[in-house]
DNA sequence: GTCGGGATCCTCT
DNA sequence: GAGGATCCCGACA
């Protein structure tokens, strides 16, 4: 991405968000998550994604119908939703459409190039350069991300997608992690990555 | 009210 | 590679 232009244009509106969660995913890939709290402003580059389709996607929240839980993917394109798994850790997903059609976009793994230190600061010392915002339950942590934040508005809230500038990155796709109970759909190739991204959180 | 499962991560062996 | 941490959410009675 050295010499990449920079694209004037790279301020998204809402029809950007307004399709699929596959053509999203891959959309979302190079595109940059970043956001700005009290604390300071933490981002990067997003390098991994899964898509979640709507309600015949068996491995997907919204598969059960709307519950207070997951009523945010029911709304409008462009919003924030995060929830907590395994009484642990927060996910972040980006709202697709088309329309009000419940899909979702899961960011798994982010190559941060703002905020490293405050990053670092909450993944704790530990925490490898390149995995501090690998897997999604870290994605959450390393941006300072929670269910306060579910719902907000990534155009105007504190959480901002910003497009990719220059070309799509080189990606592969296969199947998502962590869905074996969804069946057929387990098998599915909705997970996206960007080729030998060592961000990545699992190769 | 109770119970079981889950879009994960980290440590230890 | 295995297993524990930890608790919300949804289903069911």
């Amino acid at each position: 991405m050295i010499g990449a232009p920079v694209d004037a244009s790279a301020a998204l509106d809402r029809h950007w968000f307004d399709r699929p969660a596959v053509e999203l995913a891959r959309e979302l890939l190079g595109a940059r998550l970043v956001h700005g709290s009290s604390d300071g402003v933490v981002g990067g580059r997003i390098v991994e994604v899964e898509a979640y389709r709507g309600p015949e996607d068996r491995a997907a929240h919204s598969s059960r119908g709307r519950t207070p839980r997951n009523a945010v993917m029911f709304g409008e394109p462009g919003h924030l939703y995060v929830y907590l798994i395994y009484g642990l850790h927060n996910c972040l997903n980006v709202v697709a459409g088309p329309g009000s059609k419940p899909e979702a976009v899961l960011i798994r793994a982010i190559e941060l190039d703002e905020g490293i230190a405050l990053a670092r600061q909450r993944r704790g010392a530990r925490a490898l350069d390149y995995r501090l915002a690998s897997g999604p339950g870290n994605v959450a942590r390393a941006l300072g991300v929670d269910r306060s934040l579910d719902g907000v508005d990534l155009l105007t809230g504190p959480v901002r997608v910003e497009a990719r500038s220059g070309s799509m990155p080189r990606a592969r796709r296969g199947p998502r992690i962590g869905v074996d109970y969804a069946g057929a759909w387990a098998a599915r190739p909705l997970r996206f990555w960007i080729t030998d991204d060592r961000h990545v959180s699992r190769r």
